[in-house]
DNA sequence: GATCATTTGCAACAAAGTTGCAAATATTTG
DNA sequence: CAAATATTTGCAACTTTGTTGCAAATGATC
């Protein structure tokens, strides 16, 4: 079965992260993998229904962000995305070097793995430990 | 007098915006000038007091933002930071083509104009409209 | 399966943002 | 410059978003 194979996916992932296996981890997970794409809290509890209070959603994005299993795209429009990381991530140490696209039609947004941020050279006294690129406009099916 | 020199350049400013001068809008632009980076609107609001409403600062940031007297900086921790923009930018149509520093330890926010955003080549299919670029660190004071 | 640690839901709250409407302030016009 | 008109402001009431403490429920361990 296709729905075991990703729930086993899941609960490896969990294991991994020393995390004990609860529905809500369990189900807001498998939005993620699903919606393949960055999601707000807001789609989340939409999503969610009413399966799990509010605060269930806030404190397991909570604890994702900390274990390394998602991380936050900035936005200019008040709310935070959260998108899965790739395996390289470590505790509390995000390398999501990549670039992100939001659709300024649809909202999605997309990490785009294969372009990377490019380096750039700052002023002289500042230091960096972050850099994020995030490109607006149309996305593959806005177009 | 130094005050009106600012305070020309002010009128000047709403004038060329088709804006009315009011109090509020006054205030807030020197708050921006004087400051010289960022700022979100708890920033603001502080720094105002209970000389204006809550939901004046409010509107007269929006307006700003209509007519392109301000931009947002992406943020992750839910809080849109604005900074005034240069004079290119038109009523609804922003260029700030330039590097944004968060500082992680003052959480000072600055736009660092002398650097550009490095263009990149989009997978197929997607159309840029704009580019922004967020670098976090340790700015020169905290470095 | 009992014990212990962790997680969840609930309630209550704080903060952030929005909307409609009447009063106050700006701008325009004679 | 004052009256007429347009715009902006403050207030009240509300929605949404996010947080905290604590008891009950669930998961992990032996």
């Amino acid at each position: 079965m296709k729905t075991a194979t990703v729930d086993d996916q899941i609960i490896r992932l969990l294991r991994k992260s020393q995390l004990s296996i609860t529905d809500s981890r369990r189900i807001i997970l498998e939005i993620f993998i699903q919606a393949g794409n960055a999601l707000a809290h807001h789609d989340i509890e939409s999503r969610t229904g009413d399966k799990f209070d509010r605060v269930t959603v806030y404190r397991t994005l909570h604890t994702f962000m900390e274990k390394g299993i998602i991380h936050t795209i900035p936005t200019t429009d008040n709310s935070i995305k959260y998108a899965l990381c790739k395996d390289e991530c470590a505790e509390g140490h995000h390398h999501d070097n990549h670039v992100h696209f939001i659709c300024d039609h649809c909202g999605t947004t997309t990490c785009i793995d294969e372009i990377h941020v490019p380096a750039i050279q700052l002023p002289q006294g500042y230091r960096a430990s972050q850099i994020s690129m995030v490109v607006n406009g149309a996305c593959v099916k806005c177009k």
